[in-house]
DNA sequence: GTCTATAAAAAGATAGAC
DNA sequence: GTCTATCTTTTTATAGAC
């Protein structure tokens, strides 16, 4: 099911096409969803035949997951490096924002992970391996990183970073997801900045060492 | 499209198919999606033939559909009364939770409606009807009145009542929809109750006038 | 490796008898 | 109103030439 059929050597004329079969799967499972999907339309897509389609990736299930996987991994990757280059010595509160904004900038601003999670948990339920997938790669414990670091120096009360993590994510992302019906509706860049700067407000107040420094508008 | 074929009159022999086809219908959609759920199935379901699904509800976009709009208006219809029983006079915080528990818990523990949001994100982009239902149609409102009634009698610090309903649902019911993957994985009941309580907890520490109240284990 | 052509199954929707 | 039987289209996947 998993086999992956020809191994992606780029440069070579096999793997721009490995290379563009998986881009144009991305987009159109994107877009339409997996069942909605044919195989023939990622073979147009990607400027090659169907039977080259099966070739390189076996089934539609495994070319799905593949694609997913990866998609999936990039995005963790860039979070990764978006918490690294958060500027935490300066003020909590614009570290805060900063942080939860550019993560949500860099969700929305590709097509391809902007309905990448719609995708997953639509798909979810009928493959196994995506919740595996979603289990076993997490998003809060990269921000619970930093919240950790800034608890430790006495500049967030936070016992629990991880919950202060899942806390921090339901405010910020939880409440721009909710409002776009997860990516469904794009929302304006102000009101995406609305909704993340008030609930990194209410994180604060709840998290912040100094009550009155939280209430500061 | 949406054109009703058949009026369901209860009692009649054909009501009783009509409200048949729908729950199977349901059922269905909910277990599998839109597309892997094939009218036949729903017909073998329902106990019917393929030909008396197609009398009754015209073509399996306008029964999906209906179907969705009638479970989702139910839903809220099960909020609002929710709303209605919390005895918000007593302590704030058993309320908030009490609130947030029994909503969460009248989702999960109907297998329709536990799967109909994931059903609702996962489809609204194929069907714009869904997304007007969606906006249309909002749980936050529900939950802000509440919390303004508190506001006017000086128990909660909240100003705008609707941020403050968006706040909440996102610290209870959205880190439950968060952890289980908008409920494909089932939560323990303690786990469930650990999450909202949590949120509740925040909720309290940013929106409670008194912040030494809030603080009370 | 990549193509064209095709097999085999399943889908949504309808015809027409009763 | 409800059924059985059928039409038409589309799907995934494969056979076989080059």
């Amino acid at each position: 099911m998993n086999v992956r059929y020809h191994p992606c050597v780029p440069g070579t004329v096999s793997g721009r096409k490995h290379e563009a079969i998986a881009r144009a799967a991305l987009t159109l499972f994107a877009s339409d969803g997996y069942e909605r999907t044919s195989v023939s339309a990622i073979a147009e897509e990607a400027g090659v035949s169907k039977r080259t389609v099966y070739s390189h990736y076996g089934d539609k299930e495994s070319l799905f997951l593949c694609v997913v996987r990866d998609t999936y991994d990039r995005m963790l990757a860039r979070i990764g490096e978006i918490v690294e280059r958060v500027p935490w010595e300066h003020d909590v509160r614009v570290a805060l924002i900063a942080c939860a904004a550019e993560i949500t900038r860099s969700i929305v601003s590709s097509p391809e992970r902007a309905t990448l999670a719609r995708l997953l948990i639509a798909e979810a339920p009928h493959f196994p391996a995506v919740i595996d997938l979603l289990h076993t790669r997490e998003i809060a414990p990269l921000i619970a990183t930093p919240l950790e670091r800034l608890a430790a120096t006495g500049r967030l009360a936070v016992t629990d970073a991880r919950q202060a993590a899942d806390h921090l994510s339901a405010l910020t992302f939880g409440q721009v997801s909710s409002r776009s019906l997860m990516g469904t509706v794009p929302l304006g860049a102000d009101e995406t900045a609305r909704l993340i700067a008030s609930g990194v407000q209410v994180f604060l107040r709840a998290y912040a060492p100094c009550a009155a420094e939280a209430f500061v508008a």
